[in-house]
DNA sequence: CGGCGTCACTGTAGCGCTTTAGCGATGCGC
DNA sequence: GCGCATCGCTAAAGCGCTACAGTGACGCCG
């Protein structure tokens, strides 16, 4: 770089302030320095506040490496993410559910240290390095699958840990209570309630342990209640919504309401009915699983369960401080409800089968 | 993972893996083995291999605290936000462009270090800690407003930045080479190009830099070619967009095409026109600076500028990499294209004014 | 065969901080 | 007045690693 031998050196490289400074400033040894600032007895009132004072006219500012090298929590918390960049860029969630974990970690003075991963393999790995290295306090697991490794590795690690998206059946490590099963009452409740009984479901990808629990719930309910439900696999993938709303659309009986996992999967959707001429939602209700502004502007606009990813990321960040400070973690659950918009109504008598 | 070394002791604390370790181990003395692992002159070719075997028999990771504590790069690079986390959720640009830049990263085996700050001083605070401390190699700076208090701050302390969203006039500082003029010459041409004289503008916060630099494009794109031209300032909000669309298509002669700054602000936009009856693009057409999902799917489909912020994302992180290793920064600049959906189209000869 | 240059490695001094043993000076009880 | 705490501080070790001055062994030259 700019590395110019220079002949006069000016106060080229501005020296670290270190609590030596402090302690020679202040008349004491840095030890001294040590325990004023961290607040522990061993120096008498008056010298602390000279010594606090001292360091405050340095600016100084203690060296994160040499506390994390002490073994010091390093004020991070870590997250992997293992998807592709263009999913992560497509889907509202990440962004939101990041920007809640920051919202809370940043009034706490913690850092997110985020990494992306090829794959779950991958995933557990930067988190034992990480972990091994003291560089995070605390690790956030998004989305765990069915046989997920990171989970397995994690377990054995004991270290905080807080998965989100899912119950995972260790119980050495804690999940953000996310009532997916819950959630989909909700939203059968809401159609339900409408007066559909035939009702079919999009789903997001199968491997993810909410999705399968979600879908689980879907199920449970259309036993329970008489009501005629199909669910149709999908992976998150618009084009995917688009074939399924295509096939449910062109059925001998069509549903009168679809769910989709997610609200780039809806707007597919919708947008698919339009094209087939059906209208929302006076041929077919729709409902997305996760709101956003979008959903607020579509016209017709459209009903969401607002699971509030951003309040999720709070959430988690809220828990994962809690384990990594070693209080009991306090499961508030994250709430859930049915934004009733445009695009849910009660279905026709019947679509007029003539 | 198996470390049944003992057979008493049971494995309570897992304790780290040094280079002393390493060095018993091998017979060796530590400063051997650092020699060794780093790839230094100064050990026989036997030696090293032994070395070698044995750190990835012991599962050796070097300290990332004690090797800063040294000086040493920290393979991370910082990313401050000062927004709202409600403003991160709900703009796609934020997700893409992380998601760009940690594509980029995690290749290189960097971080990204996260933080949300309420203004752009605490922003500028959390910089000096960072790099006073070592946190990170390089920091990445969003969104430069005018007499950004950011940049004057890291324009003194000579440490690798990349400014993202507008040029800045400081040249000790880079900015990724974002042609906000040029991409605003492309849309007008291409409105321009379909018959469209009289085109209006829904403006981003002109507090920033890059909205200010589309802003002189339009003006003098509309001068230069005798375009009728009108610029209305917004901040990003939907509900604001929404207003600033009923007063345009409320005015006397209303302008046949309106570009806004977001997609968010172009949905609501939309669906605002929608709501007085207006069709587009029959009546007015619609474009938006940022293209999604979204904007493929709604009905009609939106006409957006692809600046393709993933790969704003990528480009940021590269040349952030590069200013790190001391290589000269190639500034490949970022391509932007008008992607041509169904909201745009030639005005009707004049909206019969009957 | 002494001098000298390599080579391969050792020993040790830090980096900035925390922690603990220790030490002189007070204060207190009996 | 002596033992014994307590206080307020110092001195030094050590966290894991790197850097650098040595050190002994060897080989080579004149």
């Amino acid at each position: 770089m700019a590395d110019a031998a220079n002949p006069a050196e000016p106060p080229r490289k501005r020296k670290r302030v270190t609590i030596a400074d402090i302690a020679e400033r202040a008349g004491v040894t840095s030890g001294a320095v040590s325990l004023a600032v961290n607040g522990k007895p061993g120096v008498s009132d008056t010298t602390r506040a000279r010594i606090l004072d001292v360091a405050r006219e340095l600016r100084w500012r203690p060296s994160h490496a040499a506390q994390t090298l002490m073994g010091k929590n390093s004020e991070a918390v870590g997250l992997v993410l293992a998807r592709p960049a263009e999913v992560i860029g497509e889907e509202i969630f990440f962004s939101k559910f990041i920007a809640g974990v920051q919202s809370t970690l940043s009034g706490r003075g913690y850092s997110l240290l985020l990494q992306m991963a090829e794959d779950a393999a991958a995933e557990a790995a930067i988190h034992q390095a990480w972990i091994l290295d003291g560089r995070v306090d605390g690790i956030l697991v998004l989305d765990p699958r069915i046989d997920d490794p990171r989970i397995a590795a994690l377990a054995g690690m004991d270290h905080p840990t807080i998965v989100v998206g899912g119950q995972v059946d260790r119980d050495s490590i804690r999940s953000v209570h996310v009532d997916n099963g819950g959630a989909m009452g909700l939203i059968m409740d809401h159609l339900h309630g409408l007066g559909h009984d035939r009702i079919a479901y999009v789903t997001g990808d199968q491997a993810f342990r909410h999705i399968s629990e979600r879908m689980d719930a879907f199920s449970q309910f259309c036993v329970d209640h008489g009501v005629w439900g199909q669910s149709l696999a999908g992976n998150f993938d618009p084009a995917q919504a688009r074939e399924a709303t295509a096939r449910l659309a062109g059925a001998p009986r069509p549903p009168t309401a679809i769910v989709f996992d997610s609200e780039v999967m809806a707007i597919a959707g919708m947008s698919t009915l339009a094209s087939l001429g059906l209208r929302v939602p006076a041929d077919v209700s729709v409902l997305s699983w996760e709101d956003s502004t979008t959903c607020q502007v579509l016209h017709p606009t459209v009903t969401a369960l607002s699971r509030d990813a951003v309040s999720l990321g709070r959430t988690a960040a809220a828990e994962i401080l809690q384990l990594i400070a070693g209080q009991p973690v306090e499961q508030e659950p994250v709430v859930a409800r049915v934004i009733h918009r445009e695009s849910t109504a009660a279905p026709h008598p019947e679509p007029s089968s003539a």
